[in-house]
RNA sequence: CGGAGCAUAGCGCAGUUUGGUAGCGCACCUGGUUUGGGACCAGGGGGUCGCAGGUUCAAAUCCUGCUGCUCCGACCA
């Protein structure tokens, strides 16, 4: 493409309401506008990237059996009424009606619909395994867009069904998608982690998300720094050092801790570390008021909790809820505290003459000993993993990291299946339903978690497989000669198949040197009279910025070897 | 939804405290000079000051209501 005919409108100064890096790049380099909050126009450039991406998704689904269609993203309420998410998706489905004052919504994933074509069509097994996917703009009415296209409102996913007729071939399945997941983000160059994961509001057994290693990221990693051990922290395990205790129990008793509300505060006044303290947090449960124990250098994981009391959205209880209890807020402790459903975390049964709220003000208990001073319900592990734990498959050490969610794979079992009705006849003609998996990519995410992992201060610095040209050629000066070479080789360039880019607008070499840092192909050719005299190109490579004459009459192999040794 | 902030030219901002004809830089257009890392000179175009009310002789500026956007939190395939 030529620059004097593309529209890249690249911004000199930052946004001000660009927060993180991405953000700021893509409206810099032209990758993209805004429209609304959460919302955007891909913009020529942006939109090549995308296509990019979009067409390695493809290629290594394609590879992988799965067919490409393309669902409505507008949907009648009804199908969702069926599966029962209608309501249970909450606020955060995109909801609307039309002129007869039919529910519709926008969809934010597919399930539904790909179970309602599938259920109709297909009949026997001999049909099945199944793989669908498609590559589509998906909404949701997020309650905080934020970070540009990290999380908008509407965005591009890429997103898979698998149907098969038992659990077997479901693992099969979803091994196939998990390693094709693998191969494209690799293809991209993304430093990433597939990580042992929560299913959340789509449910299902197992699930993993792959993540992009960068500091924008809104998730954390937990991963082992000597085996392959890697899990979100919603869900993350660890074995953590058990302290032997060799001390007397102890009587009972009631301090005054005037004001003193937290471990720290506590911790500095008692002079006894936290991991003696006891941390009492109260959670509404279906029909009964929960207390979460844990040992007081620890929070609560309320994901590991919510997935033991099967709740999707747990939640603290509300300020009111104390009125009804035998507590106030502050000093919750677990010792007669009456009717709560009391959930420890292991490391909780290990305190000895341990610190709890009173459950009256400005008091807290010493020496509580479980077991003696209160009774538990349940014991879980429902603690948050901490950096330098123990790994709980190799004894490793753990470490945490922020990261992208840029695609998640899920067995879904017959969770849609079964409501909606989407069975099957097997071999011997007996109606099952099918079982089925879900996989997802967000393309635009991925490619602001691109951008995240490789920039510099002048700009992006692209992949090789995510760049919207690999070369950019520089025409400097206004010299005739000059002009008609790299036409030449611009022509040349671009029947060899190779994507370039030809900066022949009418500016300034500086300005055209800056551009070029900002949107970030991998290399730059300049062409000005300078080199030409010498029958030279200067090329650049925008990673290293390693910079190297070649001479004009072999430049061809030399740039088809920089392109090859790219990454 | 709770807390905070912002809204003035395409972008970045000043002006608002103390009401009196709307400005700066970049970008854009014209002419000229320049031309290898965001040029210079001269001239020029572009604004219902987010919207709606109110106060006032007079409102970007004061008051009320609303909307949008950003950040923190809650939330989130």
């Amino acid at each position: 493409m030529k620059m004097s005919q593309m529209y890249i409108p690249t911004l000199k100064e930052t946004p001000a309401d660009a927060e993180v890096i991405s953000h700021q790049l893509m409206l810099r380099a032209g990758l993209m506008r805004k429209l609304s909050s959460g919302i955007y126009t891909y913009l020529p450039l942006g939109y090549r990237v995308i296509r990019k991406f979009e067409d390695i998704v493809r290629e290594e689904l394609n590879k992988a059996g799965a067919q490409e269609l393309l669902l409505p993203a507008l949907q009648p309420a009804e199908l969702w009424e069926e599966s029962g998410r209608f309501q249970n998706y909450g606020p955060e489905l995109m909801r609307l009606k039309d002129r007869h004052g039919r529910d519709f919504c926008l969809g934010p994933t597919h399930e539904e619909v790909i179970t309602d074509l599938v259920r109709d069509e297909v009949r026997s097994y001999k049909e099945l395994p199944l793989n669908l996917y498609q590559i589509q703009s998906k909404y949701r009415d997020e309650i905080r867009p934020r970070f540009g296209v990290l999380r908008g409102r509407e965005f591009i996913m890429k997103d898979a069904y698998s149907f098969d007729i038992d659990e077997d071939g479901l693992q099969e399945s979803y091994q196939k998608m998990y390693d094709a997941y693998c191969n494209i983000y690799s293809r991209c160059g993304l430093e990433y982690r597939p990580v042992e994961a929560d299913t959340g509001a789509i449910g299902g057994s197992d699930s993993h998300e792959f993540m992009v290693l960068a500091d924008a990221g809104e998730d954390i990693v937990v991963y082992c720094e000597d085996c392959n051990y890697a899990a979100n922290l919603e869900l993350a395990k660890s074995k953590s050092d058990t302290i032997e205790i060799d001390e007397e129990l102890k009587e009972l008793e009631v301090i005054d801790t005037p004001a003193i509300t937290t471990i720290e505060e506590l911790v500095a006044e008692l002079d006894i570390p936290a991991e003696k303290m006891i941390k009492a947090v109260l959670y509404q449960g279906k029909d009964e008021i929960i207390l979460a124990l844990v040992r007081g250098d620890y929070q609560v994981n309320d994901i590991k909790l919510g997935n033991l009391l099967d709740i999707v959205n747990l939640e603290l209880i509300n300020d009111d809820a104390y009125e009804g209890l035998d507590t106030v807020k502050g000093f919750t402790g677990p010792v007669n505290l009456g009717d709560v459903r009391i959930i420890a975390d292991e490391l909780v049964m290990e305190v000895v003459n341990g610190v709890a709220g009173a459950n009256q003000t400005d008091k807290h208990h010493i020496n509580v000993n479980p077991q003696r001073d209160f009774k538990v319900a349940e014991v879980a592990d429902i603690r948050e993993v901490k950096e330098g734990e123990k790994c709980i498959h190799c004894d490793g050490h753990l470490s945490l990291t922020p990261g992208i969610e840029v695609g998640q794979v899920f067995k879904l079992g017959t969770k849609y299946s079964e409501p909606l009705g989407a069975t099957f006849l097997d071999e011997n003609g007996k109606s099952k339903p099918m079982v089925m998996g879900c996989y997802g990519i967000g393309i635009t995410r991925t490619v602001a978690a691109a951008i995240e992992q490789n920039y510099d201060e002048d700009g992006i610095v692209w992949p090789k497989a995510l760049a919207p040209f690999l070369v950019e050629i520089l025409v400097l000066g206004k010299n005739n000669e000059v002009s008609e070479k790299a036409e030449q080789i611009y022509n040349q360039l671009t029947s060899e198949g190779i994507d370039v880019l030809l900066d022949d607008r009418k500016e300034r070499a500086g300005v055209k040197f800056n551009d070029a840092d900002l949107i970030g192909c991998p290399i730059r050719i300049t062409i000005g009279g300078r080199s030409l005299k010498e029958g030279a190109l200067e090329v650049k490579l925008r990673k290293t910025g390693e910079e190297l004459k070649v001479e004009i009459d072999q430049y061809l192999s030399q740039i088809k070897e920089l392109i090859a040794k790219l990454d």
